[in-house]
DNA sequence: TAATTCTTGAGAGTAGCTATCAGTCAAGTA
DNA sequence: TACTTGACTGATAGCTACTCTCAAGAATTA
């Protein structure tokens, strides 16, 4: 068992937004010790995981509990979020060429100042000449 | 010369953002036609650029302004500029990690849920218990 | 001339935190 | 025994970055 505070550390997420989370319905039956104090299970840090997963891929608070409440349902809901996993499963991927297509940027942009740098030069007050192609 | 419309379809954010964000000094001289309609530039296109590329590593919108301004200022403000850009590309091999580790779970959940479906299994109305590892 | 389309700025509304605060409880210390 | 410290609680206020609605004004089309 774990409380708020230790599941913050493990999770790396800020007991703030666990309580809020918590709040919004996201944890499904935590228990509560005699001082009403939350007791996380190994169980419930499955849900923290999974909502943490679906929060960073930016799914909104209301789709999660959307989720979480089929979840809770039982097997017939399976194939709406076998659904929902998959498109998520999509959306990551595009971050993931997004995320990569901005990191070239940086290399670029990078490199650049270290040339720059490198051989005392100037870049003319125009920061943005240092991108060739105008469109992302 | 291109309108916000015409920005906003090419590097695919919305126009309110880019009023949003030119309100923000994130744009520093956008020209503006007789009527007082935006005109970006090709030059101006690069701004949008860089500042969709700061977003999309999540630098908050001061900070980025922070860093347009250096821009402005001129050759004294590269080193600054180049531990910005720095700093920025190892938060986004960080979360480049993150994403990974999390498409990770998602790959695990679609293929768990495709064997419950092919097989007509229940997840007994545990859907956490998909998840081995308890902390992420 | 009238209707439509586009852009503008102002301002209201929203999501998702994030921080503050007073209150409760338990354990440790004087 | 009284006092302090520290962890947790919910309520509530505040914040960021949009996101949406709106009325006004100019240009285009019927």
């Amino acid at each position: 068992m774990y409380t708020i505070k230790e599941v913050a550390k493990l999770m790396d997420v800020s007991e703030h937004t666990l309580r809020f989370w918590a709040k919004s319905g996201l944890f499904p039956g935590v228990k509560r010790d005699a001082n009403n104090i939350r007791q996380f299970s190994e169980h419930d840090l499955g849900w923290v995981k999974i909502v943490k997963c679906l929060r960073s891929v930016g799914t909104d608070n209301k789709s999660i509990k959307r989720y979480i409440d089929l979840c809770l349902i039982g097997d017939s809901t399976i194939p709406e979020r076998f659904g929902i996993i998959k498109a998520t499963r999509i959306k990551a991927l595009q971050q993931m060429e997004e995320l990569k297509k901005q990191l070239e940027l940086l290399d670029y942009k990078e490199s650049y100042y270290e040339e720059l740098i490198k051989n005392n030069k100037s870049d003319k007050y125009n920061p943005a000449n240092d991108i060739k192609e105008a469109v992302s």
